[in-house]
DNA sequence: GACGTATACTTGAGGACGCAATGATCATAG
DNA sequence: CTATGATCATTGCGTCCTCAAGTATACGTC
C-alpha cells in the first residue's frame, strides 16, 4: 500500500482553507464537462465543441448562413479563431462562403446540404450528453435559476459595435 | 410559451434564433469572464489562470508542496499538461521539484520563497477581479445556491472506471 | 477625386493543452 | 528472484485558439 494516505482533497492545513468557492467549481466544472461531451462529440460526429456550436448558429440563422464577424461574435471566439474554425468546416464540406454582393469586405458562412445533415445527425447525440452531463442535475425550477444566475455574468468586451 | 420537453430550442429562423439555454449561457460565460480574468492576471503578474491554480492550490497544501500527479487532477489538468505547467514555474523560479525519498517515481513541486511572494502579490488583485466580475454579479445567498448547483456537476473521470 | 479612418477578413508566430507512447519505479504473485 | 501489472512522470505530435500585423474594402470629409 502506498504511504500517502493524504486525501485528494486536504482542506484547511494553513489558514482560509482550499479555495472552493462557486468561481473554482465553475471553472472545474467547465474543464470537466467540456472535456467529457467534446470527447464523446469527437469520437461520434468529428466535430469539435466549437464547430458543434458554429454549425448550430447557421442552422438557426436566416437563410442558414452568417457574416464570419457575426458568428464570431456569437459564439465568442475572435475574428481569427472563425476564420481557422471555418477553413477546417469548409475542407469537410460543411461549410461553404459565399461573398456578399453589397460588401466586398464581408464573406458569409453557409451551411451545405452535407452541413444540414451533419448537424441534424449530430444534435441528438450531443443534446442527449448535454442533458446526462448537465441538465439532468437539475430540476426544471433550478434549472431556470441557474440560467438565470449565469445571465447577469458579463459577456462580451470585445471591442463591442451592436448594431450591424 | 410552454416549454418544451425535447429541449433547448425556443426558436424560430427571424434574426438569429438560437438556443438559449442554460448550457450554452454556461459556456459563454466562462469564455468571457477567462478571457477577461486571464488577460488581466497576465498583464499584471504575468501568470495565467492555471498557473495562479496551481501556485495557489501548492500554498494551500502541507508544507506547501504536492505530488505532481495530486496537484493535476486537483486542477483538473492531464499529468502532461502538469508537467509543462510546472516547467514554466520552475523556470521562472516560482515553483522547484524535489524528488520524494520513498518512491522514485513521485516527483514533488514545491513552491519557492518567490513563488510564496507571487502568489500572495498576485492573490489580491486577482481576487479583486474575480469579485468585480464574478462574485459582486450575485448576493450571499445567490452565491450559495450558485456553488450548490455547480457542485451538482460531474467533475472527474481522469482514469478508469471505477464502478462503485 | 484624394485622404483618413473604420470594418472585414486572413496570416504568421506562438502558447496551452490533450493523447498516445515511453521510461522508470513500485508492488505482488509465483 | 523474476515476471506481471500498476503508477508517476516526461516527451513527441497535433489541435485549437489568441495576438499582432497585413490586406482589401467602405465611407465620410474636404
Amino acid at each position: 500500500m502506498s504511504s500517502q494516505l493524504l486525501s485528494t482533497q486536504a482542506s484547511s492545513p494553513g489558514s482560509g482553507g482550499l479555495p472552493d468557492t462557486a468561481w473554482v467549481r465553475f471553472l472545474r466544472a467547465h474543464a470537466a464537462l467540456t472535456r467529457e461531451l467534446s470527447s464523446r462529440l469527437e469520437a461520434l460526429h468529428e466535430l469539435t465543441l466549437s464547430d458543434f456550436d458554429v454549425l448550430v448558429q447557421l442552422y438557426y440563422a436566416e437563410g442558414r448562413r452568417m457574416r464570419r464577424i457575426d458568428l464570431a461574435r456569437s459564439v465568442l471566439l475572435t475574428a481569427s479563431g472563425i476564420t481557422r474554425l471555418l477553413d477546417g468546416l469548409e475542407r469537410s464540406g460543411l461549410v461553404a462562403r459565399e461573398r456578399c454582393a453589397s460588401d466586398a469586405r464581408v464573406t458569409y458562412a453557409v451551411l451545405t446540404e452535407s452541413g444540414m445533415r451533419k448537424i441534424e445527425d449530430a444534435r441528438e447525440s450531443h443534446l442527449a450528453d448535454i442533458e446526462e452531463l448537465f441538465g439532468s442535475r437539475f430540476s426544471p425550477e433550478e434549472r431556470d435559476q441557474l440560467a438565470d444566475l449565469l445571465a447577469r455574468l458579463p459577456l462580451a468586451h470585445t471591442s463591442e459595435a451592436c448594431s450591424q
